[in-house]
DNA sequence: ACACAATAGTTGTTATAACGTATATTATGG
DNA sequence: CCATAATATACGTTATAACAACTATTGTGT
């Protein structure tokens, strides 16, 4: 039984109270173990997921690119210090930074050659990742998740 | 519909390639949510999550105290240096440090009158935090949320 | 008994989380 | 037009994540 299993990595021997605990736990040791899984998948890469996450969105913005704050914005995570990250991937020559001539508050952040090869190579071993992970769940109990995750997130 | 609510957060226009990276988004999305909520309802303790659950199992241990190596075991979410995680609970004098006589490569950490005081104060908070946020969700809805996390982290 | 392997904790170090402050620029309202 | 508020980014700082190396101690095999 998966609850005994989780008390026994707990070392509990008592009920998890509130009740709501054990889901509670459950998605915090789930979510530990596939960010470390993912973070393996990208370490080739010279990227932590959050790194890789900013590149896609910088890629994704095309030759216009992106304003740092939009970056901040569209992470799946959230990384309170986006001008940081971005020095880093400045560093790593995959992004340049160009003040806007239109605002000049603005820094604007364009994806480099050497950042969209980087790209590219890492699509196929994240989705493998992803299929390798969340496809041992079939596409009925995925969906299922999904909906008791936003019902989590949203509380419709 | 809560699909499309994801991909606007995402700022995503196509569909989730592969399918799986959905769930996992939501995943990622949903433990931040709750992992925020959670370090708020303990912030006022002056305890960061990894803290008050290292205390907590402390506090578990009693009078014998717990080695340094069984409190990273059992902790819920993996801590890579426990050592100064302790030193910063030491500082606090919510904790002791003792050199085991039998084993003198182990310490054992012990809790103080102020730790278990403080153990105390939050435990009313957390239970709190994890009814309204867990509790949106039906007992079934959490036997399920369950079922599938413990299926994406045991596979079987 | 002794050499080496394994173990437990500590320390050095870099990257990142996270908060708050600082600076420059633009927007707003009178 | 001008003062102030709001905005965007950068910077200072502390705590923590994370890895690897180090030190001391115990266990193991010959």
């Amino acid at each position: 039984m998966t609850r005994e299993r989780l008390m026994r990595e707990l070392i509990q021997t008592r009920p998890f109270d509130p009740p709501e605990a054990e889901a509670f736990f459950n998605l915090l040791k789930t979510e530990e173990m596939l960010s470390t899984r993912l973070a393996e998948t990208l370490k080739p890469f010279g990227l932590t997921p959050s790194q890789y996450n900013a590149l896609r969105i910088v890629n994704g913005s095309g030759v216009e690119g992106i304003p740092s704050l939009e970056i901040g914005e569209r992470l799946i995570t959230r990384v309170p210090d986006v001008t940081r990250m971005i020095d880093r991937l400045v560093e790593k020559g995959l992004v340049e930074r160009r003040r806007s001539d239109r605002d000049r508050r603005v820094v604007r952040v364009f994806i480099t050659p050497a950042g969209k090869q980087l790209v590219e190579s890492a699509v196929k071993p994240l989705r493998k990742f992803q299929k390798q992970w969340i496809g041992v769940l079939s596409d009925d109990d995925q969906a299922e998740l999904n909906r008791l995750l936003y019902k989590l997130r949203y509380r419709d």
